[in-house]
RNA sequence: GGGCAGGUACCAAAGUGGUUAAAUGGGACGGGCUGUAAACCCGUUGCGGAAACGCUUCGAAGGUUCGAAUCCUUCCCUGCCCA
């Protein structure tokens, strides 16, 4: 345990805000602390924008404190309005249950739930069985609604309509750090930065139930230097499944870095001692897609482990002529039998089959803009049919735009 | 429960009987320039079709009409005011 975990955090710059900032940077010098940060399970991945509080976590652990990640089962069920301009969807239960269930298998990846130094738990399993009328008694009636009214989070719910089941939410989320704090002496709640009403509510709660002090931490809610929302691309969410989203693309991903955002991105989502980041985002003109790589590469070790990372750096390398090894293998690749290659098929279709063209008519519109290719080789007619001869032996290399690849082999 | 205003494509927002697959802006995508960056310039942005053209879309379902996003009816949803 260091002294000095608070301020790699905040050098890092992992921190927006801190309920006490002497007292939190003490005990996390000091003593073992319990700290716990709440998933809730919407989808049944997490994305890149929830790397910031697995990140924070996995520095904790390190420095020897005991992290609870809590999946919200009950919370899920209410929904979150912070911030939010409309209503959540109302999931089932039982969708709810396996979100759960295979974030926190996500989870494990990074934080290894041991019961000891880190676990898991699930809100659903204190929040259920919560009765009404006695939760209302000890728990509702410190609550003032003006105050809650008046919160930023709130603001724009109050312009657009706030049911009632998303007012509670924040009560919920109390409850869980009054629980946690009781069961667990869990006495640090972090966060993004759009939970800070939710976190201080539980720490008031404490405070008035228990009369304990017990911290609040948020971290910011990054945005990439072009304006968009971390872990989110246009087709959807950068997700941390591998399933959902290739280690290929998850590598990409962070190769395609806005050059401004490299030093953020690297003592965020990497383990590189600031030294060394330091060196590399001082890399100047080009040189600094070395530094993307290096952020690419140690990303996707902490996401999908070292072997799945060494692949899609090769398949990069691969795609865009990088140095170094050149594995065409590793890159998204889909399997056409023999027979129909041996009969031609459309550009259109193909394209659209591997998914590098949403339709038929978008596929069309690509090569008629130049933005269709077979082996490097612009396609310019839509008649241009594809058969075994286009496929080499590293197989049929199809491209969309200048990023977007993929291998076609016959089978 | 009553009154008022609304629900249009990824988002915002025009459109109030045919010229509307639906203005405009943002976003996104493609091309050019580059460094798999940013900025900038050009283009594209419902589905099918080589094309002609066809099909589906404006909260939902019915209806009026030669013709509906536009008119009528019912229903669902949202906001505001009153209770």
């Amino acid at each position: 345990m260091t002294g000095s975990i608070y301020d790699e955090l905040k050098d890092r710059g992992f921190i927006a805000q801190v309920s006490d900032e002497t007292a939190v940077r003490k005990m996390l010098g000091e003593k073992q602390v319990t700290f716990y940060i709440g998933y809730d399970g919407t989808a049944s991945s997490l994305h890149a924008g929830s790397l910031v509080p697995i990140m924070a976590m996995v520095h904790l652990r390190r420095a020897g404190h005991r992290a609870i990640a809590v999946i919200g089962g009950g919370t899920t069920m209410v929904g979150d309005p912070s911030g939010r301009t409309e209503m959540r969807q109302i999931l089932d239960e039982a969708v709810i249950r396996a979100f759960g269930d295979a974030i926190r298998a996500q989870l494990d990846r990074y934080l290894k739930f041991d019961g000891v130094g880190a676990l898991a738990v699930n809100n659903a399993d204190w929040l259920k069985p919560l009765n009404y009328i006695e939760f209302l008694r000890d728990i509702g009636r410190h609550f003032s609604v003006n105050r809650m009214l008046a919160s930023e989070a709130y603001k724009i719910r109050l312009e657009k309509g706030l049911s009632f089941i998303e007012f509670n939410y924040q009560l919920l989320q109390a409850y869980d750090y009054l629980t946690l704090f009781r069961s667990h002496g869990c006495t640090l709640q972090m966060g993004g930065d759009d939970q800070w009403g939710n976190i201080l509510a539980g720490v008031d709660l404490i405070r008035r139930v228990e009369g304990a002090a017990v911290e609040a931490m948020t971290f910011p809610l990054l945005t990439t230097s072009a304006g968009a929302k971390m872990g989110k691309t246009v087709q959807g969410a950068v997700w941390l499944d591998a399933g959902l989203f290739s280690p290929y693309e998850y590598f990409q991903y962070w190769v395609n870095t806005d050059d401004r955002d490299v030093g953020r991105f690297l003592r965020l989502y990497t383990l590189l001692p600031l030294e060394e980041i330091r060196r590399l985002e001082s890399l100047a003109g080009s040189e600094i897609n070395e530094a993307k790589r290096v952020l690419a590469y140690e990303a996707t070790i902490l996401t999908h482990g070292e072997d799945a990372a060494r692949d899609a750096r090769a398949a990069a390398a691969a795609a865009f002529g990088g140095s170094g090894e050149k594995d065409v293998a590793s890159l998204p690749t889909t399997v056409v039998a023999r027979a129909r290659l041996e009969a031609g098929l459309g550009p259109a279709e193909l394209f659209v089959e591997v998914g590098l063209a949403a339709s038929r008519g978008e596929a069309k519109r690509l090569i008629a803009q130049g933005g269709l290719s077979i082996n490097n080789e612009r396609i310019d007619s839509l008649t241009r049919m594809l058969t075994l001869k286009d496929v080499g032996p590293d197989g049929l290399i199809l491209k969309a735009g200048k990023k977007k690849i993929h291998r076609v082999i016959a089978g």
